[in-house]
RNA sequence: GGGCCUGUAGCUUAGCCAGGUAGAGCGUCCGGCUUUUAACCGGAUGGCCAAGGGUUCGAAUCCCUUCAGGCCCGCCA
C-alpha cells in the first residue's frame, strides 16, 4: 500500500472528518524541502478524499515568529529588526537592504518570501483550503483561548516542558511572548498576569501591559503548535524530524493540547532533503534549490513523483544534475507500463500485486489535477534524448523535424512537449544541467582523439574534407558523404563514426554526427579535420 | 546522554506494517537495426537481503543483541 493511502486508513479509524496541517517560517527563500512538507499533507489529503473521508488542508504560515538573526544574504542593517515579527518588518531589496517601499505597499518581509512560494504550489497543483497567517490569527482572537488557557496553566506546561524536553526553564518563564516598546519579543521578563492581561518589563526597563486575547505578542512555539491544534481541529500533521526527536516539540506538543483541550494530531515525521554533494538545505545557509527553480527544469509532475515514490521518513538526496533526468525518465515509463497494465492479475504474485498497486498511486498522485488520471503521453521522447536534440538543435522547429524523421512523433508536437523542450533548454543553460550530457564541440584535437585515430584515417579524413567543401550543408547529404567516403575505402560505418566523434566531441559516441555537424559552421567543421589531419601527418 | 532513520545485485532501490520460491531501473555484456547514436527492440550477467542469535513447518519480513552510516534533540522542514 502507498505510504499515503497507509496514513488514510489509520486516519479513518479515529473518525471521518480530518483537518491536515502544514506550517512554514517565512525566515527566507522556501525551497524545495518545504516542498515536502506541503506536498506530504497535500497527497495526504488526496488519499483521505480517496477512502471518503472529508479532509481539509491548512497551511499555517508562522508570520508571527521573529526574526532569528541576521541571516547572510541579509544587510546588516537588520540587526534593529531581530526579534520583530516577520508579518511587521519591511522585506529585503536585491541587495538584502530593507525595502521600505515595498513594505509601505503592504508587502512584508514573509510576505515577500512567501507569494513564489505560494505560486509555485499553484504550479505543483497543491489544493490548500486555508491559509492561515498566524500574525492575523493571534491579531483577530483565534488564539485567545488558548492563550488564556495555558498563561492560566503556566505550571502545568511548565511542568511538561521539563520532565519531557529534559530542560530547565528559567523562574520567571511564562508562556507567552509579549511586544515590547520597539517591537520586540525578545528580552522581556514577564512580571505577572491577570487574565487576560500580561505584565512585562523589557530590557530597557520600560514596563506595560500586553492582552493575550488581541495579538500583543505571542505564545512561545512549545506552546503556539499544540495552541493551533487547538482552534483550527487539526487532526494530522506532518513535521521535519528535528521536531520528532524525543523530547521534541511533538512530545511536549502532544502532552499540552491536552492540557488545553484536544487530541494532538495524528503525526507523520519525514527526513529531510539534502542538495547532492552539497548537504542538507538551510534558509539561513543559503544552500538551496528554490521550488520555482526545480520547477523550472521539469514538468511540476516531476517533482511530485519524488515526493510520491519515497516515503516520508526516508531521506531523499536531490540532485538537479544526471539523477533529475533518470527520475524524469523513470516517471514517463512508468506511465507507459501502467498503461500496458497489469497482465494477469491472479497470476500476480502477491509482491507483484503489491508493487502495481503502489505503482498506480504513485503516479495517481502525482497528477497536478487530482481529478485526472495518469496518462502516458502518446509520444515516447525521453528526457534524455531531448537533451541531445535541444543541444543539438537551436531550431525548435528542426527538433520537432528530428522527432518527426525517426518516427517518435507524427507530425506537430503534441501534448507538453513543447513546454518540456522550453524547460529543456532553460535547464542546459543554467549551471544545474548535468556535465555528463553537455556536448562539447572540440575547437582543437583531445587528447582522446590523438590517442584513438591513427593514419589510415588520414586518407579518409582528406577525402570528407573534399566532399563536404561543395556540398549542401544539410545533414542528409552530410551524413552520405560520411557514409560514401567510408565505405569505399573499406572503414566500417562504426570506426568511421567513432573517428569523427573522437575529433569532434573527444569521446568515442554521440548522438546522430551529420546532426551536430549541420548545426555547425561548415568552414568550423573543415577546420577541425584539418587539424586533425595535420596531426596525424607530423 | 536521549531518540529517529537507513543498511537488499557495481549504483539507485521495491518488497518489511498483515512471514510462504528475492523484483525493478540504471550500469555492464551480447544480439537486432547497420546511413552511425547516448534513441529503439530483444536477451544475458549479477544478491549467503550488514552480522549473530531466537520464534516458526517456513524469516529480507516478527523478536533480541551487535556492527556500520546518516540525522535530530539551541524552532532551519
Amino acid at each position: 500500500m502507498h505510504w499515503a493511502d497507509s496514513i488514510a486508513t489509520a486516519l479513518s479509524h479515529r473518525g471521518d472528518k480530518h483537518v491536515i496541517a502544514s506550517g512554514i517560517t517565512p525566515s527566507g527563500e522556501f525551497h524545495i524541502g518545504h516542498l515536502r512538507e506541503i506536498l506530504t499533507s497535500d497527497i495526504i489529503k488526496r488519499a483521505c478524499i480517496a477512502l471518503d473521508l472529508d479532509a481539509e488542508f491548512v497551511f499555517f504560515v508562522d508570520d508571527a515568529d521573529p526574526l532569528r538573526k541576521v541571516y547572510s544574504f541579509l544587510d546588516n542593517s537588520y540587526e534593529q529588526y531581530i526579534g520583530h515579527q516577520l508579518a511587521n518588518i519591511p522585506p529585503p531589496d536585491a541587495n538584502g537592504v530593507p525595502d521600505n517601499e515595498r513594505f509601505a505597499q503592504g508587502i512584508s518581509y514573509a510576505r515577500h518570501f512567501l507569494e513564489p512560494f505560494i505560486q509555485a504550489l499553484e504550479a505543483i497543483g497543491v489544493q490548500i483550503d486555508e491559509v492561515i497567517y498566524n500574525y492575523d490569527a493571534y491579531q483577530s482572537g483565534k488564539f485567545a483561548e488558548a492563550s488564556r488557557s495555558a498563561c492560566n496553566q503556566v505550571d502545568a506546561i511548565r511542568e511538561v516542558i521539563e520532565r519531557v524536553s529534559g530542560r530547565e526553564l528559567d523562574d520567571d518563564w511564562f508562556p507567552w511572548n509579549p511586544i515590547d516598546s520597539k517591537g520586540s519579543i525578545d528580552g522581556i521578563r514577564i512580571t505577572g498576569w491577570d487574565d487576560p492581561i500580561v505584565n512585562w518589563i523589557d530590557s530597557d526597563g520600560n514596563s506595560g501591559q500586553s492582552d493575550v486575547t488581541k495579538g500583543e505578542g505571542k505564545l512561545p512555539w512549545r506552546v503556539d503548535w499544540p495552541a493551533k491544534w487547538v482552534w483550527r481541529g487539526v487532526t494530522m500533521e506532518p513535521f521535519g524530524k528535528d521536531h520528532g526527536a524525543a523530547g521534541g516539540s511533538y512530545d511536549t506538543g502532544k502532552e499540552i493540547c491536552r492540557l488545553l483541550g484536544n487530541e494532538p494530531p495524528y503525526p507523520t515525521t519525514y527526513e529531510w532533503i539534502s542538495l547532492k554533494g552539497v548537504g542538507a538545505m538551510s534558509s539561513s545557509t543559503g544552500v538551496i534549490i528554490g521550488p520555482l527553480e526545480a520547477l523550472n527544469l521539469v514538468p511540476p509532475e516531476i517533482i511530485r513523483y519524488l515526493i510520491t515514490r519515497n516515503k516520508p521518513n526516508r531521506h531523499i538526496d536531490f540532485d538537479t544534475g544526471s539523477a533529475l533526468i533518470e527520475l524524469a525518465d523513470e516517471y514517463q515509463k512508468k506511465l507507459s507500463d501502467l498503461e500496458k497494465g497489469p497482465g494477469e492479475w491472479d497470476e500476480l504474485s502477491r509482491r507483484q500485486q503489491v508493487a502495481w498497486e503502489k505503482l498506480k498511486a504513485q503516479l495517481l498522485y502525482s497528477q497536478i489535477d487530482p481529478a485526472s488520471t495518469p496518462q502516458a503521453a502518446s509520444e515516447r521522447v525521453t528526457f534524455r534524448h531531448l537533451s541531445m536534440l535541444a543541444q543539438i538543435r537551436s531550431e525548435d522547429a528542426n527538433v520537432w523535424g528530428s522527432l518527426h524523421r525517426s518516427g517518435l512523433i507524427e507530425s506537430e508536437p503534441t501534448g507538453d512537449l513543447p513546454r518540456r523542450l522550453e524547460l529543456m533548454r532553460a535547464w542546459i543553460s543554467s549551471p544545474h544541467f548535468p556535465e555528463a550530457f553537455r556536448l562539447r564541440i572540440q575547437t582543437e584535437i583531445g587528447d582522446g582523439a590523438k590517442e584513438n585515430i591513427d593514419e589510415r584515417d588520414v586518407d579518409y579524413l582528406k577525402a570528407l574534407c573534399r566532399g563536404l567543401a561543395d556540398c549542401e550543408w544539410k545533414s542528409h547529404e552530410i551524413n552520405a558523404i560520411i557514409c560514401n567516403e567510408a565505405k569505399s575505402r573499406d572503414i566500417s560505418l562504426r570506426d568511421a563514426f567513432q573517428t569523427l566523434y573522437w575529433i569532434v566531441l573527444n569521446q568515442d559516441f554521440g548522438p546522430k554526427l551529420a546532426n551536430i555537424l549541420e548545426e555547425m559552421d561548415m568552414q568550423a567543421v573543415l577546420d577541425l579535420l584539418q587539424l586533425a589531419i595535420d596531426e596525424l601527418s607530423s
